[in-house]
DNA sequence: CACAATCAAAAAATCGATATTTAAGTTGAC
DNA sequence: GTCAACTTAAATATCGATTTTTTGATTGTG
C-alpha cells in the first residue's frame, strides 16, 4: 500500500497520517523507543521523520528534551485561518489572472473528482473517508496551482495540512446544515468564470464557515 | 560561539550557513560520509540535519539518491521575489495596523543596530560582515513582528534566508550607488508613522532593486 | 514545612558497523 | 560502433549498543 523507499519516508508518512487525523493527540509526547517498537523501526529513521514533521511545524522539538505534538489552541487556529486567507487569496487572484486552459482543467478535474466521492464511509457522519480527504486537498491545490510561485503553493498546502489537523482534533462537528460540495461547486465556477473578487469570497468564506464550526467544537471539548 | 546543545543542531547551523554563505555551491551534492569527515561528527546528527535543511527547502531530497543544495535559477529568483513581496506586504499591513508600542520599539531598536554596524569588514566590498547580515535579518523580521499569524512570520524568514542565499551566490553585486542605509530608515519611518500604503511601497521596491542587482549579476555570471 | 542537593530511572542523542541501493566502468555480443 | 548485461566501487540507509542529559523521587537540612 504505501511503499516507500525508506524506512524514513515510511515513518514520516505514518507518523503525518496519525497526527492529522488525530491518532496521536495534540499535545502529546512522541518517545522514540515506543514508535520504534510499534513501527517496527530503527531509531535513526524514526529520528529523520520526526526532524521532517518538526520543519513543517507539525511537531516541537527542543533538544534533548524530545518532540511533541503542537498543541491546538484557539489562538493558533486564528493565526492559522488568517495565514490561510491570505495565502489561499494570493494564490487564488494569480491563478485567476494568469491560469491557462491546463490550470481550468485541473480544477474541473478536481471538482468531479471530489463530487464523485463520499464524503463519509458510513452514514452518521463519524466516520471520515480517506479518498475524499485526499480529493479535498487537491481540489484546494488546483484552485491556486497557477498562482505563479511554488513557494506560494508550498506554504498554501502546509496550511492545508495544518487546519486538516484542527478539522480532526474538533471531536463533533456540527454540518449545521452546511453542503461543503455546494461551496466547492461555487468557488470553482467563479474561479474558472474569471470573476476573482467572488471567487475569492467565496473562498474566504469557506475557510472561515469552517473555523467558526471548528472553534465553536473545540470550545464545547472544552479547550 | 555557536554552542548547540545537540550535535545535530551545531551541524544544522553550520551547514545552513555554509550554504547561504556559498561556500556549499548551488547545485552540489553533499556526501554524508564528507561531512562527517570535515564537522567530526557521526553520520546520524549530520543526516537529521539535512532532513530538516531539506524541509526548510534549501535542500533537495530525494530517497536513496542523497541530498544536493536547490539549485538557484532566474525562474526560481522570480518565483521567490513573488512569494516575498506578497507575505511581506500582508505581515508589515498587518503590523502597521495592529502594531502596538513593542513593535514599534522592535522596529527602532532593530534598525539602530542595523545604522551601527559596518556592512563590510574591509573597504572594498568584498568582505561580508556576518554581523551586518544578522541585524539585517533581524530588521526586517522585526518589521512585520506584529502580522497577527506566526506563520506568516516564519514563512517571511524562510524567504529571507532564501533570499540571501541568492545575494551571495551572485558573486560581484554591483553597488550602483545604492544607499541601502537610507532605504531601511525611510522604511521603518514610513511604517511607524502608520503610512501603510507608503511603507508597503518603500519595502516592495527595496525588494525588486536587490533582485534586479541580483539578477543582473546572475546573467553576468552566465546563470 | 519549604527548599536544596543527591541519586536512580528514563529518554534523547550519538557512534561504529553492516546491509542495501545506486552509479560508473567494463566487457562482450550483435 | 552501439547497446545491453555484468561487475565493482561508492554512497545511502539502517541497526544495535553506548554515552549523555533530563526528569522525578528521595533524602537531608535550615
Amino acid at each position: 500500500m504505501t511503499k516507500s523507499a525508506t524506512l524514513a519516508s515510511e515513518a514520516y508518512g505514518r507518523l503525518r497520517s496519525d497526527i492529522i487525523d488525530g491518532a496521536i493527540k495534540p499535545g502529546a509526547k512522541l518517545k522514540i523507543r515506543t514508535i520504534c517498537d510499534q513501527y517496527g523501526i530503527g531509531a535513526s529513521p524514526v529520528r529523520e521523520a520526526l526532524n521532517r514533521l518538526a520543519s513543517e511545524g507539525l511537531l516541537d522539538h527542543r533538544d534533548q528534551r524530545g518532540f511533541r505534538v503542537h498543541s491546538v489552541t484557539l489562538q493558533d487556529l486564528d493565526e492559522l485561518i488568517l495565514a490561510r486567507c491570505w495565502a489561499n487569496e494570493v494564490g487564488l487572484r494569480n491563478s485567476i489572472r494568469s491560469g491557462g486552459l491546463a490550470w481550468e482543467e485541473g480544477v474541473t478535474a478536481a471538482l468531479q473528482r471530489l463530487e464523485a466521492i463520499p464524503r463519509y464511509l458510513s452514514d452518521d457522519t463519524t466516520e471520515r473517508n480517506p479518498a475524499w480527504e485526499q480529493a479535498h486537498g487537491a481540489f484546494h491545490a488546483a484552485l491556486v496551482a497557477a498562482s505563479g510561485s511554488s513557494w506560494i503553493n508550498d506554504f498554501c498546502t502546509q496550511l492545508y495540512v495544518a487546519a486538516q489537523r484542527y478539522r480532526h482534533a474538533a471531536r463533533t462537528v456540527p454540518r449545521a446544515g452546511r453542503n461543503e460540495q455546494d461551496e466547492h461547486r461555487a468557488i470553482a465556477q467563479a474561479a474558472i468564470a474569471r470573476r476573482e473578487n467572488e471567487a475569492v469570497e467565496l473562498l474566504m468564506e469557506h475557510f472561515r464557515l469552517t473555523a467558526r464550526l471548528v472553534r465553536a467544537a473545540l470550545r464545547q471539548d472544552g479547550m
